[in-house]
This record gives structure tokens, sequence and C-alpha cells, in this order.
DNA sequence: ACCTCCACGTA
DNA sequence: CGTACGTGGAGGTG
């Protein structure tokens, strides 16, 4: 290894910094040492996310950081970091540093943290195997000197202060870590009475407590001056070190080789091999999004993430870097108002097929169904119109429903499905959709809940929307005192279509650069249209059927209830677990269950092992009126939501799931009951409606496990899809080794559980719950599994390692999972985000895999005139009406497109079912 | 009117 | 101490 032990001789070019003199500033800051300040800067308890990730050091940094990029002005920055592996210093001497307090262990978990929000604001972080961050810090400032730059170095370790020169000054931190002390030539003579050339001198005498490097008893920083000052250097003063009297000089004498160590070990690399120029390190272009993101989830709020825009901004301005501009100026439109009959004519002029235009619209939307009550359309040369739907000229009418329709005038709106269904109502078709600004959103940011319009423009564009409620409802503000409320209504809807299309520019930029554009344009965006018309479609439901079956579990209910009651000896709330914990654990005295946050649970599990335990009966009518009263108001909330066409009109969010899945609400058809003969009951309301013939379901067999076995590339796995036989009896004679034939039924349902928990993280323990046995026994099943297929563990391992690594996991598709959990310092945490690292590209690719097929389904649909339509989608099914005299031709098509969605390497299997209703379809 | 917790339904 | 969701009741807060 080539080092020079040295101290940089920077001479003399004039001093004195001058604010725009042209120099070029080089900022260069000691990452874990600046860090590590502002760590203990700032109470570690304060700064701490929901989820107790700290945030202190980040944050102290960050602040610090800002200051130093506002007051001073560099025009290149980078920061060093130290790395684990030993240096050279440690090489020479073995107690290097030890001795030194354990580092607090919410601390390295920030670093990581640290150096991710420079990455993403452009400035350099850098280090080298083998040398510390002074020693890079030492050979930037160097080389930046001899380019004629000014240098300044943040550092809380005094070893730099051997790099102070006329150009180069060191920032050392006082108490407060914004409050940075200037170490100009003069000050380091002031303070310590040498100069900077002659710090690591007395350095060296004085010894460095916290690099565990012992200097001259009994020598303190007064003396060694006073001796340097009389003796020149520290090399004349060993030279001359019989000369120096008293007890001090005799201590020097002893402690020589200490000294020499000392002097050794503080001289500074000034040659590192850095592989960047020191004129490459202007500040880079700075990511918004990102910094915005990360900003998110490390929770903080206030005025820092506004003070680094604004700075970074004044970077942009000073011509580096291409970030965009920072500026708290709101959307500005010319907003016309074509008179009646000329609306066609103004599209045609404005609203060409040349670019894209915004769309936004006030009105309400749900339950499969909606109603407009404005629309605004904003162009690309910053025009908008605004049209009130109400009394509408039927030329503008028509010429505004051609436009809607046409697929080549393209649009951007914000969370197209509701204003989608609210047009169709008005018997408007919406086509040419290019961009969702609420969906791209959150294909950026699976997981985030702020994908308002308003909110967007913030992060995105870092302006101001005109306040507005969410949701088409909004507020009548008359802001202007005299004007006309309507106006600034019709103004404030011209505005967020304006806002819209903006936004649609710079998502689209950001989903290019996370590599979801196909994602979006290609299954995303096209789904909108297939979601909107299957939730407008609904299901039919039998409410005559529902409401006996209504009556029928409540009567069982009140029946549960008069025994429990009789049971226990006098009234209570049985659907109070407060309640029951009461009467279970301090009145009855029954053994104790697990424990939740109020006392011991009352669950189902729980329950049932209770009825084990006792001979009351009380748990077992307990079981029984949870059944019946789920069941009931299941059945209850379905009734409710019967629309007047006699059907049920679900809601299908795409923008929820974390992990790209659809999720159903209002009501949720994914969570019908299916598992218990009373439960399935309830799919028999689910019916064929007026002018269909069928319901037909068609179903993914074991779609993660086929993913899995894809990905992975497990050859066993591979092949047992391959036999065609029963899976988890096929899987389980290979982890047996007994022919396929002759697998026990209890061997069977032990690999099919751990089949099912692989994809999820299961551990030892989770599956010995499950199965009802030790945590021994379930690992040797998990070890005995893993000889077989190998392959799917170490794939497991691997999607979670490389996650950790890019901070996200992607499916086939590439829709990305971002979990910066994964290098948490909190334990439940890391584990936690390890097992979403793992499950996230399973279940997330099942879900890319099946909206490909919906697409296909309703494409093919479509393109054979077919009346059979799509209802419901529920994560690995699909049901569809369908016309009598179509069935054939659908249940090939659905079960072809489904099967052929995408290519893995097992074989997708679907299984198909038909019949009058949901129940009778499954198969 | 809203929130959190518990419990439980689905894939 | 298995992922992803939504819903309803209880019991608390406003």
């Amino acid at each position: 290894m080539v080092k020079t032990q040295a101290t940089p001789e920077q001479s003399g070019s004039p001093s004195a910094r001058k604010e725009g003199s042209g120099v070029p500033r080089l900022l260069l800051l000691d990452g874990h040492s600046m860090a590590f300040r502002a760590f203990f800067a700032l109470p570690v308890d304060k700064f701490a996310t929901s989820t107790g990730q700290s945030t202190n050091a980040v944050y102290g940094f960050t602040s610090m950081l800002i200051k130093l990029l506002r007051d001073e002005r560099p025009t290149h920055v980078a920061v060093a970091w130290d790395r684990s592996e030993p240096t050279f210093r440690h090489e020479v001497y073995d107690a290097y540093k030890a001795g030194r307090a354990e580092t607090p262990p919410e601390f390295p978990g920030q670093v990581a943290l640290l150096q991710e929000l420079l990455g993403l604001m452009g400035v350099a972080s850098l280090s080298v195997a083998g040398f510390e961050a002074d020693d890079l810090i030492a050979t930037l400032a160097v080389e930046g000197g001899a380019k004629g730059m000014e240098v300044l170095i943040a550092s809380g370790d005094r070893d730099a202060f051997q790099l102070v020169t006329d150009t180069c000054t060191v920032l050392y931190p006082g108490k407060s870590l914004s409050d940075l002390t200037r170490m100009t030539p003069s000050a380091v003579e002031t303070k310590y009475g040498v100069s900077p050339q002659r710090y690591r001198d007395l350095a060296a005498l004085v010894g460095e407590k916290s690099d565990n490097l012992p200097g001259v008893p009994g020598v303190g920083p007064k003396t060694a001056a006073k001796w340097i000052a009389k003796y020149g250097s520290l090399d004349d003063l060993i030279a001359r070190a019989d000369e120096i009297t008293g007890k001090a000089g005799q201590s020097f004498r002893d402690h020589l080789d200490d000294v020499l160590r000392n002097q050794r070990l503080n001289a500074l690399s000034t040659d590192v091999e850095i592989g960047v120029p020191v004129e490459e390190l202007t500040m880079g272009a700075w990511d918004r999004p990102g910094i915005n993101t990360l900003f998110d989830t490390l929770e903080f709020a206030g005025t820092l993430r506004e003070r680094l825009f604004s700075v970074l901004g004044e970077e942009d301005a000073a011509g580096s870097g291409e970030g965009s501009p920072a500026s708290d100026e709101g959307f500005e439109v010319e907003l016309v108002s074509p008179v009646a009959g000329e609306l066609g004519a103004w599209l045609e002029r404005h609203a060409g097929p040349d670019g894209r235009c915004g769309l936004a619209v006030t009105g309400s939307w749900g339950r499969g169904t909606g109603e407009i009550t404005g629309l605004a359309i904003a162009t690309p040369a910053g025009t908008a119109v605004h049209v009130d739907p109400a009394g509408l000229d039927a030329a503008d009418e028509s010429a505004l429903a051609a436009w809607l329709a046409d697929p080549d005038r393209t649009k951007a709106v914000h969370d197209a499905k509701g204003p989608m269904l609210a047009l169709a109502a008005h018997g408007w078709d919406l086509a040419g959709l290019t961009a969702d600004t609420a969906l791209a959103a959150y294909l950026a940011l699976p997981g985030q809940r702020n994908v308002g319009l308003g909110d967007l423009c913030l992060r995105y564009l870092n302006r101001e929307l005109s306040p507005q409620e969410e949701g088409g409802r909004q507020l009548a503000l008359d802001i202007d005192g005299g004007g006309d409320a309507a106006e600034a209504l019709r103004r404030d809807l011209a505005l967020r279509a304006r806002a819209t299309l903006e936004l649609a520019d710079a998502l689209d930029a950001d989903l290019e650069r996370r590599g979801a554009t196909r994602l979006l344009r290609e299954v995303e965006l096209p789904l909108v249209r297939v979601l909107a018309a299957m939730e407008r479609t609904g299901i039919a439901a039998d409410r005559a059927y529902l409401d006996e079956l209504e009556a029928e579990f409540a009567a069982a209910v009140r029946q549960a209830v008069q025994e429990a009651h009789r049971v226990v000896g006098r009234e209570f709330n049985l659907g109070s677990p407060k309640q029951l914990q009461q009467i279970l654990f301090t009145e009855l005295d029954l053994p104790k269950t697990k424990r939740i946050k109020t006392g011991y649970t009352t669950d189902a599990d729980a329950l049932a092992w209770l009825a084990t335990r006792t001979d009351n009966e009380l748990p077992v009518i307990l079981l029984r009126h949870r059944d019946q009263t789920k069941l009931r108001t299941t059945v209850e909330g379905l009734i409710k939501t019967i629309a007047d066409d006699g059907r049920i009109h679900t809601t299908f969010n795409q923008m929820i799931a974390a992990t790209g899945r659809l999720s159903s609400t209002d009501p949720n058809l994914q969570n019908i009951p299916v598992r218990t003969d009373a439960g399935r009951r309830i799919r028999r309301a689910f019916v064929v409606g007026e002018g269909y013939e069928h319901l037909l379901t068609a179903d993914y067999s074991q779609i993660e496990l086929r993913i899995m076995a894809h990905l992975s590339g497990d050859e066993s796995l591979i092949e047992a899809f391959e036999t065609g036989h029963d899976f988890h009896s096929e899987i389980a004679a290979r982890v047996f080794g007994v022919p396929a034939g002759q697998v026990g039924g209890e061997e069977r349902a032990r690999i099919k559980a751990m089949n099912y928990g692989l994809a999820y993280g299961l551990s030892a323990f989770g599956l010995s719950q499950q199965l009802g046995t030790t945590p021994e026994e379930a690992r040797r099943l998990m070890d005995d599994y893993f000889a077989q297929f190998g392959r799917v563990r170490d794939y497991l391992h691997e999607v979670v390692e490389q996650a950790r690594r890019a901070g996200y996991t992607e499916t086939m598709l590439g829709r990305r999972r971002y979990l910066p959990d994964l290098t948490s310092d909190n334990r439940q945490r890391r584990e936690m985000a390890e097992r979403m690292a793992l499950n996230a590209p399973i279940q997330g690719s099942a879900a890319d895999i099946i909206k490909v097929a919906m697409l296909d389904v309703d494409a093919a649909l479509r393109e054979g005139g077919f009346s059979s339509r799509l209802l419901l989608q529920v994560h690995d099914e699909l049901v569809l009406e369908v016309v009598a005299d179509e069935l054939d031709a659908v249940r090939k098509l659905v079960s072809e497109n489904m099967a052929n969605a995408y290519d893995l390497r097992v074989p997708l299997a679907v299984s198909v079912g038909v019949g009058p209703n949901w129940h009778d379809a499954a198969h």
C-alpha cells in the first residue's frame, strides 16, 4: 500500500472568502463524525418514527448540511465515510480506537439512511477500504487546493486541524452541531499555540483519548505548545530530548515510543485512490420525489423539507443539477367560456390530438354509479374550459361526448375510475386516458396514504393547489369577497384540471425512473376501465334468500345468547371481549389464554382450547355465537347494499394494497365465506342476473407456489407441477420419499400447511402452532422439505438480501415495494420487513398476472362480440356472468386467456366451474 | 361523530 | 413468532 505520511503543504494563495468571487469552493464533510455529533446533540427519544426507527442523527446532520450549503455556497461537495474494515492504523497499532464505548444501537442504522438521502440530494458519498474518512478528506483537500479551490472541512475530529491553511478552513462543531467554529490558521494558533502544520506534533505529545492513543503523562496542550515553540518541531524536540528539564521532560523521554506511534497514526494520508477527481464533485441532479418519500418514511414534518428544497433550488439557479426549482406559486390557467354551441369548435381548436389535456370533474360517485356536476378541461397551451353538464346545449353535449370518447384525444385524470362512473351514468364514455395521477403516484410508492391531488402537487411540483375538499364536494368559498362564488368554483376546477396535466408529466418521469412505465400504460391504466365496467355491472343478489338466511342466523344467535345467559346465570353481552374476559377468567377462573393488550384473548383458537380444558359448556356456546353472529352481520351487510337494480355493486380499489392486489369495499365481495357449510350457503345468494344463464368462476390453482417455482427455478418443484398429480400429495411424496399414491392424509395436510406458509415467511414456531405439533417437529418438517426443495429456500433468502441492498422488492412486471425497515436496527421491525420482502414479489406477481388476465379476457370478450361479462375478481379467481349460447366459447376463452396471461416455467393451471349461483359455480 | 381494539371473513 | 386486505361491534373519546 502506498501512502504518504505527510501533512499537505499548501502554500499561500490569498485567503479571505469572497461572495461570488468565482473561485470554486469545495465542502468536505466527515460523515460519521458529524453524524455522531448530531446523534448526541438531539434527544434520540424525541426523534423516532412511529415504528421506532431513530432519526435524530439524520435530522441533525441534514439540518447542519442545509445550513452549510446555504451559508457557504460550495460549488463542490462530498461526504467521506469510514468503513467497517480495519485500516492501516489498526495494523500499526492493535489497540487503535480500542476501549471506545459501545456505539449506541440507534446509531448505525441511521448512517445508511443518511447515505441514501445524500444520494437523492446529488451529494457524493465516498469511502475507501482501509482508510478513514479523514484520509479521504486530506487527499481531496490537497487536490482541491492544488487546483485552486477554497476548501472547507466539516469534521468533529481534531486531526483535521493539520489540514488547515490559508485556503483550507476546518469547521469544527461546538455545543450545538450547527454552530461551527471556523478553524483558520490563526484560530488554530490562538487556541493551541501552534501552527496547523505543527498541530500533529502537539496531538502526538498530548495523545487522543478517543482513539486510545495515550500521550506523555503530565504533558497537556500547554506544555506541548511551549515545547514546540521553544524547539520548533517534534522532530527537533526528539533530537534534543535530553535538554528538556523537569518531571515532564523525564516523562517525555520515558514515553517516546508512544509519541512516535501517535505521530505515525495521526498523520493523514493524502494519496488515497478515490477514483473521482475533485472537480467532478459538483452537486448532481437531485430527486425531489425520492427525498419526499424518504422524509415521509422518516416522518419528518415541519420546515426541514422546505429548507432543503429551498437550498437545493438555489443550487439549481446557480446552474447545477436538474431538479425542479423551488416555488410556492400556485397554478395558472386562462379560463374561457365558449358561447353555447361553440364547445365543439373550441375543443377542435384547443384540445386536439396533438397534446394531452387535463380533465377534472366534480360530482359524486360510488356503488357503480355517480353524477357529474361540473367538468373542466385544461389544454397544454394553458387555457381551460368549464362545462356545466346541466342544461348543456345539444350540439355541445354531443361534441363533448365525442371528445371524451375519442381515444386520440388523450387525457390526464386524477383517480379516474370514479369520474368514469359518473360520466358513464350521464351517458358519456371516457377513452384516451394516458395518465391517472393518483394511480401513478400509487405505483411510484404503493403503501403511501396521501395521493390526493393537492398532496401530489406539493410533493412533485412544490406548488400549492387552491384549497378544495377532496372527492368532488367543494367549499363554497368566496375568496375575493365581492366575486361570484360559482365562478370561483369553476376556476378551482379548471385549476385542478391544469394541475393534473402538469402533474401527469412529472409522474410520467418519476415512473420512468422507477421502471414502471409499462406497468402503468399496459396494465394499471387500461384496467381502470375494466374495473369501472365491473362495478357498473354489479352482481345480482337473491334478496328473498338473503332475508331467509338472515332470519335463520339471527335465530341461531338468539339461541346461543339464551344458552350462554343460562349457563352463566345472568345476562351479559356475548359480543364484548371485555365482558367475556371477566366471566371466563375471573368469575369462572378458567385457564389463562394468550395475553393481549387488554388482558387475555377470547379468540376462536383460545375458546376451542378452553373447551378442551373445562366441562363448562360456555366456550362451545360462545364459539357457536361467534360463527352465527359473523354470518348474520355478513348477510345483513349484503342486504343493505343491494341496489334498486337488484344487484350489488362493490367498489374495487386499485390503490390500496402495497403488493398490487385489488381490494373490494362497500361491500367487500372478496371475503364472502367459503370454508364452512353454513358460510358457503351465503354464496348461493349471488345469482345469475336477468338475461344471463350462468355464473362462471375460473381460478388459478396454487398460483403463488407456481410463481415461486418459476422465480426460484427449483427443478424439483417445477417437475412436481408437471406430473399432473395432486400437488400437495406430490410434494409430500417427494419430502417423505414415498410413492405419490401412498401419501397419508396427515402427511398431505402437513405439507399443504407448509406449502401455503412458505410464501409468508412462516417460522417453525408458526408452523407448529398451525399443525398442533412441537416447534422441533415443525423444524424437522421444514428441514426435510428444504432438503428436497433447497432452491426455494435460497430464492427466498436471496429475495430478502436483494431487497435490503436495493431498498425495494420487484414483481415480475416491475411493480416495486419499498421496504426501508429492512435495514432497521429494531429486530421486530426488520424481521417484519423481511417477511414482507419475501412475500411481496410472490403475492404481487400473482396480482400482476391476474390483472393481465382480466385485460385479456375483457379484450377477447369485446373483440368476440360476446355479451357475457366480468363481474368480480377475488385475487386468484374471476367471476363472470354468461349468456346461454356463449357458455362453451366463454369457458374456453377465459381459461385460455388466464392460462396464457404470463409465460412461466410451469403451466398456469386454471379450473373453471359453472352454475346458477356463486356457490354452485365452484368446482 | 370519530377513533382504536378485537375478532374474523377471504386469497 | 405467516402475507395482503375490509368490516362490525364494543367501548372509548369528542
